[in-house]
DNA sequence: GGCGGATTCAAACTACTGTTTCAATCAAAC
DNA sequence: GTTTGATTGAAACAGTAGTTTGAATCCGCC
């Protein structure tokens, strides 16, 4: 269709507008008109390189997809430590959903596709999110120890999940209650360290909860 | 303005599928006229009762607000004992953000503005999130014990919220994932059980690695 | 019955959207 | 230097959005 080695720079700059714009406004918010204006192109450049707006967004979410960071290679390795495995997971994750360096918009926009997903989820979902929550049910087998209720390994793993993208997600919420966003490296690992440990806390006392039967202090029911 | 007791049929239809479509929608996808289609009434109406469409969308926030139903009383008791508090505040939670019942699109709308902030959001923020938040933050606290690093209560408390919130912002990933969406009111329960106990386990952690710098057996930075 | 304000209605209006058009421009091949 | 194909540009196009208009209708009240 169009260049082997996009050296065509209009072509590049439509990519990382629109990834900035589409992040911020939303699909259907934004307008061609102006990530044309930021790219300083045509109008009809969109249409010409990208077929139409939805292609050009189809484009950036697989640019998106593409420029992800290599995972810790520690992540992989189902002999590895599965506390530091977790840590690896949640720091890997933590830091796709805020990280502000780079294209800060990958973030941004792989939120917005969770909970408004377009026709075009499904390329987020299968080259990115269901890869990585298979690597993250196994580590949480791992944690459970013995083969527990499936399904409360999906809750664990729900759990983290949840704790991670909720960074994201709840960011206008938070910064109105002062909560500050972690802007540098040492902020990112203490958050990542906290949600960390505090979910080992958590997948401890479900392994507790699972296996004996005893003693659940307060398993919730209250009178 | 208009009637002091909305026996006003149109005014009343108006807000419940108003209140439909903006959910399934979004504010900015929802068009006047679908609503008012789905109303059965003429597009001029919203102008008329509501002055425009973001007239519309700020009433059908405050009552998402005024139809909240009341919470539990023991969570709003500083003396009951506080994992009760918080298994009532968890379950209180999910099942605003998740319930199907009455109106359905509460959860979703409130979901939606999270992440997707109008000028409206101030209006659930202070009406709602804020108060909620107060209370949560109180019952981390006293879980946690002796007073720790406000942050420490603050991400405990965030902990909390974001597998709540997530059970919904994260809910088209999961479906596609093969996570049943909870329907009936036992299975509501048992998810906010297992929230709540996490939780459990994970603040306990913190007030450990809080109060004695002994063994944080992983702290997180890995080799 | 007729008056008067509130409400509903079909239609038009204005603004903005994504897209298309076609001439102008550029870059290299011959 | 001309030709050829790819790219850019300004303008126009078609569709849809929210809103406005002004007549028609309803309904309680004198």
């Amino acid at each position: 269709m169009q260049a082997r080695e996009e050296s065509h720079a209009t072509f590049r700059r439509l990519l990382d507008a629109a990834g900035e714009v589409f992040a911020t406004r939303g699909y259907r918010d934004a307008t061609v008109r102006e990530i044309c204006g930021a790219a300083g192109a045509n109008v009809a450049a969109v249409n010409y390189h990208f077929g139409d707006k939805a292609g050009l967004y189809r484009a950036v979410l697989r640019e998106t997809h593409r420029a992800a960071q290599e995972p810790d290679p520690s992540l992989l390795d189902p002999n590895a430590d599965p506390q530091d495995r977790l840590h690896a997971f949640v720091h890997g994750m933590i830091r796709k959903v805020l990280d502000q360096g780079r294209p800060s918009w990958h973030g941004r926009l792989m939120a917005r596709e969770m909970v408004e997903p377009t026709d075009a989820l499904d390329i987020i979902l299968e080259e990115s999110i269901r890869p990585s929550w298979g690597v993250l049910v196994g580590i949480v087998s791992q944690l459970l120890g013995q083969p527990l209720d499936a399904a409360v390994t999906v809750r664990c793993a729900m759990s983290i999940v949840g704790q991670c993208v909720s960074q994201r997600h709840c960011r206008p919420v938070m910064e109105r209650l002062g909560i500050a966003e972690p802007r540098d490296a040492a902020a990112l690992a203490s958050l990542a360290a906290h949600i960390t440990q505090y979910s080992l806390g958590g997948i401890e006392r479900a392994r507790r909860l699972g296996t004996d039967d005893s003693g659940p202090e307060h398993t919730g029911g209250h009178p």
